[in-house]
DNA sequence: GACCTGCTGCGGAGTG
């Protein structure tokens, strides 16, 4: 199928199963076959870590049959860049940003540089759906099909995860049904599983110094792992860069104070390379046992060797995500993938929150490890327009072309292109929009081209990618860089921070050069890293919570506190009437629990607050203020009868709707559209709604 | 109330 370079394929396999053996086999032996002509295989990976890693493996392979291999990212030196320019033939192994510029360069002469393009390979496929760069890929790949003029063979690589659909989708989306799929069949992996919940003290007061006491549970979880993890290696996911910090600085105080040599090391994408390749080596190597705490920097295929057990305190961000982090473990034949989960819950107390009551974490965690098991993971919105990728495209095959009409972009990037979603009215007030800030213009023949803001623009090297970075101070111990905070958390001269798992003093901060000094100290306080809104739980899991709150199936896997825990969380669920109600009056607030996904909360909270009403979505709930459950219960009825909301209009009443990087060029009609293509589900609300209506009244029948 | 990724061309100094 790929020998002959005939039609698209995807190998789906987990990690380190040989997926890139899989494809390079054949097209080797191709570009091997074909040698007389020069012949190429471009290889895309979301990764530099990864590009070197491949590097020394195909390099090898390829040596003996005299095809070159050419790594290219920003810290590929310009040596081996330029030979590829003068003889580009064999594989290119590039990251999205560094083919972005590579178009954008050399667009005059891509058409002979390409000319001997065989196959393009997409490493980590999954890392790509969904994502505005992910869409920025996907217009590339068209952008070089439209300048060659032909169909390249398009090859990706993925882990088995669910959506295989969305994953066909993403690669050739015009004729995505003729993507053959390639799944290897490992067999179904024995997975043990222990989920232990923790008890912590009660919500604590609000006070005014911002010092909390330490977390009794956090303390009995270290204490904990570092009883059940030394000697083995690991991986431990706490959810949080903030959190890493706390659980590295706790286990390597454990360590010392044991007086046994330390075997926990901290990685996350605050940290320096040097540090992070530490404990990277640490993993890799077999003398020594080395567990990491860490976030999703260890999620994706970097080579970091087997791990015995996976640790998850709290619930993961999704389904598909923890299945990523348990194909690290288990790896050598016949042993099984261990899981071992945390769940920390609050003492009941007379103000506890609705979520406490309901013990939202550990059932979410519950419920995830049952979705797991069943083999379903949250599906990839191929439905996004990503416009702010639609403005970097506009600007970039700008710089390519030297100028385009109008109708042309409009056919290269909309139209059957990758931004279909696009009308051709929008399209034309986006070229305005842009022509109004002065970073495009219309010559008189009706050609466009970049104006000098635009040229300004595509000329500077943070161009590239397709999402921003805030500015950042870099973290240095004498002469050693530990990595990096983002400029608005400030520290000031003489405080104390744990970073790298370390306790540090800050000696010095300049503000010009953007560096903070450190010194090593006793003492050491857990930073605040700056985060985005929190992780989108999807409807299919608020229904498996649900559906485990309402029963009285036995759940194996959960220890004697757990079960204590659920035992009382079901009990508030049927004290509450939740198998009935779906309303509830909460002092001078009511809350909606449809038991469906963020998406839908939000929408939900959107289309009351545009009716006047006012409120949050609170996770498992939506809390409306100010009102009782009568006079909700006759707005939704109102909202549900009428004709369906339009979600365009719904978007054009919410306030902050910039969130990407170039959101801000769009003009407010496409920033609607843009805006209810990622954020809204309008047809799963009144889904909701119609049915918990329904229910209600064949209840009172 | 989370996480992650990436980045040019050119001039000039230094070296063989």
């Amino acid at each position: 199928m790929i020998l002959n370079g005939g039609c698209d394929v995807i190998i789906a396999a987990s990690t380190a199963s040989g997926k890139t053996e899989a494809a390079f086999f054949p097209i080797l032996t191709n570009l091997a076959y074909n040698s007389k002509a020069p012949s190429l295989a471009l290889y895309v990976s979301p990764l530099k870590a990864l590009i070197n890693d491949q590097w020394r493996r195909l390099d090898e392979l390829a040596e003996r049959l005299e095809i070159p291999v050419t790594p290219w990212h920003g810290d590929i030196g310009r040596a081996k860049k330029s030979s590829f320019l003068k003889d580009p033939r064999g594989c290119l192994l590039i990251t999205p940003e560094s083919l972005e510029s590579l178009l954008l360069h050399h667009g005059s002469s891509l058409a002979v540089l390409f000319a001997g393009l065989r196959y393009i390979v997409v490493d980590e496929l999954h890392a790509f759906l969904g994502t505005e760069r992910g869409k920025q890929l996907q217009a590339l790949l068209h952008r070089i099909e439209k300048v060659l003029g032909r169909r390249i063979c398009r090859v990706g690589l993925s882990a088995t995860l669910g959506d295989m659909e969305g994953a066909k989708q993403y690669l050739r989306p015009e004729t995505h049904g003729t993507v053959e799929l390639i799944v290897s069949k490992d067999g179904a992996q024995e997975l043990k599983v222990l989920v232990k919940g923790m008890m912590d003290k009660p919500v604590p007061p609000k006070r005014a110094d911002s010092e909390q006491p330490e977390s009794p549970a956090k303390v009995a979880i270290a204490a904990h792992m570092f009883r059940g993890l030394r000697g083995s290696s690991n991986l431990v996911f706490p959810n949080s860069r903030q959190e890493v910090e706390y659980y590295s600085d706790r286990l390597r105080r454990l360590c010392e104070s044991q007086g046994v040599p330390n075997e926990f090391w901290p990685h996350h994408g605050n940290l320096s390379k040097e540090i992070r390749e530490e404990t990277e080596a640490a993993l890799k190597q077999t003398e020594r046992p080395a567990t990491a705490i860490c976030t999703s920097t260890l999620e994706l295929g970097i080579d970091i060797g087997p791990v015995k057990s996976i640790v998850q305190i709290g619930p993961p961000p999704s389904v598909a995500s923890l299945r990523q982090r348990l194909g690290r473990s288990g790896r050598r034949k016949g042993e099984p993938m261990i899981l071992r989960a945390y769940s920390v819950e609050r003492q009941i107390s007379p103000d506890s929150r609705f979520s406490d009551l309901l013990r939202e974490g550990m059932v979410q965690m519950i419920a995830m490890v049952r979705l797991l098991t069943g083999n379903w993971y949250e599906p990839m919105s191929t439905e996004m327009l990503h416009g702010s990728t639609l403005v970097q495209q506009i600007l970039s095959v700008l710089a390519q072309h030297g100028g385009l009409y109008a109708q042309q972009m409009w056919e290269l990037l909309c139209g059957a292109g990758p931004f279909s979603m696009v009308s051709k009215n929008h399209f034309l007030q986006l070229l305005r929009k842009l022509g109004e800030e002065e970073i495009i213009f219309q010559d008189a023949t009706g050609l466009l081209l970049l104006a000098p803001r635009g040229e300004h623009i595509t000329e500077d090297y943070r161009f590239y990618a397709a999402f921003t970075s805030d500015e950042e101070f870099r973290i240095v111990a004498g002469n050693r860089t530990l990595g990096s905070m983002p400029v608005s958390r400030p520290l000031t001269e003489g405080s104390f921070l744990i970073f790298a798992g370390r306790r540090w003093q800050v000696i010095s901060v300049s503000q010009t050069d953007k560096v903070i000094d450190v010194q090593p100290a006793a003492a050491g306080a857990v930073p605040g890293f700056d985060g985005a809104s929190g992780a989108m739980v999807h409807d299919r899991v608020r229904q498996e919570m649900c559906e485990i709150l309402g029963s009285n199936w036995p759940v194996p896997f959960l220890d004697e506190t757990g079960q204590m825990l659920l035992q009382e969380a079901r009990g508030n669920y049927a004290r509450l009437g939740l198998d009935d109600n779906w309303l509830l009056q909460d002092g001078n607030e009511t809350r909606i629990i449809l038991w469906r996904g963020d998406k839908v909360n939000d929408t939900l909270l959107l289309m009351l607050q545009s009716i006047g009403y006012k409120g949050l979505n609170d996770g498992v709930s939506v809390l409306i203020s100010d009102s009782t459950v009568e006079k909700v219960r006759s707005s939704l009825a109102f909202l549900s009868a009428q004709k369906p909301v339009d979600p365009v209009g719904l978007a054009s009443s919410v306030q902050n709707k910039v969130r990407e990087k170039w959101d801000a060029l769009l003009p407010n009609d496409l920033l609607d559209v843009n805006f209810a293509s990622s954020c809204l589900n309008v047809a799963g609300a009144l889904d909701a709604l119609k049915v918990h209506f329904t229910a209600q009244e064949l209840r009172r029948k």
